[in-house]
DNA sequence: TATGAAATTGACAACGTAGTCAATGAAAAT
DNA sequence: ATTTTCATTGACTACGTTGTCAATTTCATA
């Protein structure tokens, strides 16, 4: 295979030129800078990534972690940042922290260790519930690799974090369906270590007491984030003599659940029940009443993340502010909301 | 950072011998290897990729190409794949082909030259539909990287693919559909430029033929495998003055799109109209009625594919014979088929 | 024309590992 | 006791690129 010495002796010239006119350096005749893109060509030469990654130290490379990647929230970031790598010249590598690491804290220091010494990515980023871990943000971030978390944290170090607001965005998911006329309105909560869940409920409840609803702890379930949780809590809802008229799910998955829950007995929706999700997963227009929802800008999280860790955002790497970026969200209306049937 | 010769001076060894021990190479006393353990261990020594791959032109790394990620098909088999990785110690790499590189072959072409010249795979996981693209297979081939496709494909190189028989499957699915009672069994096509479109395809007609059904061009509409043209293809069919009693989509995606038209109209499934799908994606089990479908092992299509490439797997590569290893489907029958009602 | 400054170019070193090969020591065979 | 064999160990080099720095050329200025 061609090598750098290859072309320099073809195009007649140092090796250290061909080097400086691949990266695009100054310092270059516009002659010579030809006959070297020239050779290139004719040789079909390609620098090796591996002998760039060891001399300087630079792979061109960013790393996304993430629990698991099952899952459509993942899958739509992960193809934002894949795009947004590509878009750069950036390679994307992935990794997942299996559920035995993540209980262990020195396995997962381990693992976090070896991840960043032995890839050396230019930049990781770190999708829920990863974002979540102090420990996992220290390691990486000791190492002198920097890092975006996706989605909320409590974390506050210098690291960035690209989210959407998410107790604005349950507020006003919850202020609609207010506004539709409903006053029980239950709610399914997300997994509980991850503080997507803590800020939806926060915005909920806030929704509620800005409009003097009582909040009625027998409304709230527990949830998985997944499908069988949000069956479970329709199950357990609508097994009440005065059932909830509209459920908020913290995420599109449970609401399907939920959904299913209701056809299962035969319920109306959004005649005798509304629906509401979170994250306009590709699922929520799939579903039958399509699933009103909040939409979150995935793909463009995975992007934006991307952005900051390769630069040329506008973000400036001493802004010593804010270190959360904020993306928009969006109310998306569809089938599975309506107005509060008279009972 | 602490690199091997830190590791060989807090030993009192060699660098070469501390390389012996991290290789798990033979000739290193077993009082030495305890003690390299020893001072790796203390000095939180890692080595670096980057040089290993420099040095002995391996990167312990698969790379997963694609076309979109963004499909439940594509994720659960990176998934699949990425756990086989993890478990043997290589990392994953991901990239897409997006849609303006495929159609010009110049680009592709470089584009592959570039993957597999700078990256240096050790491995590539071709996914539908670049696993149906001779050129992509013909110039990674031939800079000495093995691949394994997933899906059916009809190329015949030394390459290995890992698959389901879709031809099987689908004709089960077909007579499954038969042996209900079904003689009107509309067919939702898939991408045209992908085999599994054809093969698919074909298993339906052969149930069809096997059962002395006639076959109407009629009840065949096109699809690009995704929801709307699913839609569109369940439309058309229940706008039939004597419409199918049932439908068979080429995958999950496009059966959403028909049992949503079939909603909308007031038909009931599984009453009125049988549907069934393909792969057994997420959304399958999350409709409502639960969709039947031919699920795909799709996880294990990812660590198949792995395993082949990493080795240790049982198939020797000097193997002439079959190159393609199929793994089993299974009809997975849920609520979205029923007996054909009399009309 | 002479002079200084800046642009241009190349020789050489260095990144951190694995491969080669020779030197040493221990065990087995004579 | 001597030779042979093999396990053990380390010195040195190569992998293909980029960084350093010095040498040379070009250009603007005096």
């Amino acid at each position: 295979m061609a090598k750098m010495v290859d072309v320099a002796r073809h195009a007649g010239v140092s090796i250290k030129t061909v080097s400086r006119v691949l990266n695009n350096e100054p310092h270059v005749r516009e002659t010579l800078r030809d006959k070297v893109r020239k050779s290139v060509e004719a040789l079909g030469y390609v620098p090796s990534a591996s002998a760039r990654n060891l001399r300087s130290n630079r792979t061109y490379t960013i790393h996304l972690v993430s629990h698991s990647l099952r899952s459509n929230f993942v899958n739509a970031i992960q193809f934002g940042a894949l795009q947004a790598c590509q878009e750069r010249g950036y390679r994307m590598a992935v990794s997942m922290v299996t559920p035995g690491m993540a209980e262990n804290e020195e396995t997962l220091r381990a693992w976090c260790d070896n991840l960043v010494k032995a890839g050396k990515p230019d930049g990781l980023i770190l999708m829920p519930p990863m974002s979540n871990v102090p420990i996992v943000s220290e390691i990486v971030s000791d190492a002198g690799i920097p890092i975006v978390r996706i989605g909320p944290n409590r974390i506050r170090d210098k690291n960035a974090t690209v989210t959407i607001d998410d107790q604005a965005a349950a507020r006003s998911a919850t202020e609609y369906l207010i506004e539709l006329g409903h006053r029980r309105i239950a709610f399914v909560r997300g997994k509980e270590d991850q503080d997507a869940t803590h800020e939806r409920f926060a915005g909920y409840q806030r929704a509620l007491a800005d409009h003097d609803i009582g909040f009625d702890p027998s409304l709230i379930a527990p949830g998985l984030f997944d499908f069988e949780t949000g069956l479970a809590a329709g199950d357990k809802f609508l097994a009440f003599e005065n059932p909830p008229t509209a459920v908020f799910a913290a995420n599109d998955d449970m609401a399907a659940g939920v959904l299913v829950a209701a056809h299962r007995k035969g319920i109306s929706v959004p005649d005798d029940l509304s629906i509401i999700g979170f994250d306009d997963s590709e699922i929520a227009e799939k579903m039958w009443p399509a699933l009103t929802t909040v939409r979150q800008p995935l793909q463009d999280l995975g992007s934006a993340a991307t952005s900051v860790l390769i630069g040329g955002n506008g973000w400036s790497s001493s802004e010593t502010n804010s270190r959360t970026k904020f993306l928009p969200y969006e109310l998306i209306t569809r089938q599975s909301t309506g107005p509060v049937g008279e009972d």
